[in-house]
DNA sequence: AAATGATATAAAGAATTTATAAAAATGAGG
DNA sequence: CCTCATTTTTATAAATTCTTTATATCATTT
């Protein structure tokens, strides 16, 4: 098999020096860009299968970097971000961006992420049935299972499972499920996603007060996990 | 009435053993190929009503056991595979395969989905009889027996069960049903649905108003269970 | 530790969907 | 043409789901 390429586009070079290290020994071929321009330039001519975008470059500003990457670019993008820029994640999800990670970062985590975006390139849709250990959500026939037997969900519990569930391991911000789910009129509704992020996890949760599938992510939105 | 013949193929000793336990209990005759061409060869001198077939096999491909199979072989095939491996299942599919289960399975979706499948099989269709706990349906006769007696059903009321029935265990929107039993034209008059689901219920169900069968799937349809 | 903002939970009211009964229409068989 | 079983309508009651409000809990920052 292939190594899977990934592009960092970051100006500070123990970060890269680190990113470099800690990729390489897990096996990915790395490529790397100290600035914004280089790494669109890097970006079309070498096609990575994931891009490490960090926010703050020297020459243009992260967001600028992913939006016009995103015109042509349909492979997983990961934002690195210094901790307390909330609003620049959130900002750079709706954007489009596949995830983000705040450094410092544990290196356990960031390989996670980088498996689970690769995994998402390739087998980005379509396929009708998933398994989460107990949990198995079968598209074809609309029905979910927790153990032995079919849960009872209505409509909009049933949607917002499914859009988590399809994006697994993947941060989704509060607008992007509002837009999802109710339409892009009820973007401002956060408390309609709070009260059915709770009956959700009443029925697929076996302890609904510390959740295992269905994680907050706080100030940002929620994420399904396996 | 005799039992059903179920082939599994698969080199895991561990799910052949599970399979086994699981598939006698319900009452249902096993029999066991740890590779694709005894696979092949057991298929051919047993004729079973439905194989399950593992993608990942020593001696050869699932798909190319399933090609060779689908030569000859008229009845369901319902794929196993283990997750993340899309693109198999969507290529058994395309192939005719009938059906696929994601390992690790529940057991009684297992036996749900074997059972959809031997009802599927066309050979099979002009001496139907499906038996779902207390109810049976016979097909060629038309006649439907819940306990040991005969139900009245009109035409409407029996296409109805049928259709439900053949679909065991997948909701089916007011729209397919309505479709299916009064054409294209009424798609729209959710209303005779409500009232044949309620009279069909009053026939086939031990308590019409907890029933175990007729199951409604709030916002979108009707969805049959045993 | 207190204050602030974000999230969770419960519960009421509104809106929609479903169930049931019963009346009107249809149509096949005598 | 009449009768009877069946289907289609109509009306209304019951159940469920969605939205909204209120309050409690939790996390984060000062």
């Amino acid at each position: 098999m292939n190594k899977s390429t990934v592009l960092v586009i970051d100006d500070e070079a123990p970060i890269q020096k680190l990113l470099q290290i800690v990729l390489e020994s897990h096996d990915f071929k790395v490529i790397q860009a100290m600035n914004g321009q280089e790494g669109l330039t890097l970006a079309a001519s070498h096609l990575p299968d994931v891009i490490l975008l960090d926010l703050g470059l020297p020459d243009m500003s992260g967001q600028d970097v992913l939006l016009q990457l995103k015109n042509w670019y349909t492979k997983s993008v990961i934002m690195l971000s210094v901790q307390n820029s909330e609003s620049d994640i959130v900002q750079a999800l709706d954007k489009g961006a596949t995830d983000y990670l705040a450094k410092p970062f544990r290196t356990g985590e960031l390989i996670a992420r980088i498996r689970s975006a690769i995994r998402r390139n390739a087998s980005d849709q379509m396929t009708a049935q998933w398994t989460f250990k107990n949990l198995k959500i079968d598209l074809s026939a609309r029905v979910v299972w927790k153990n032995e037997s079919i849960l009872k969900l209505t409509q909009t519990e049933f949607n917002l499972l499914v859009f988590l569930a399809k994006n697994e391991g993947r941060v989704l911000t509060h607008q992007q499920l509002l837009k999802e789910i109710w339409g892009v009129g009820s973007q401002t509704e956060t408390q309609y996603l709070r009260v059915f992020v709770g009956t959700l996890r009443k029925k697929i949760e076996d302890n609904p007060n510390t959740p295992i599938h269905l994680i907050t992510e706080n100030g940002v939105g929620y994420r399904f996990q396996a």
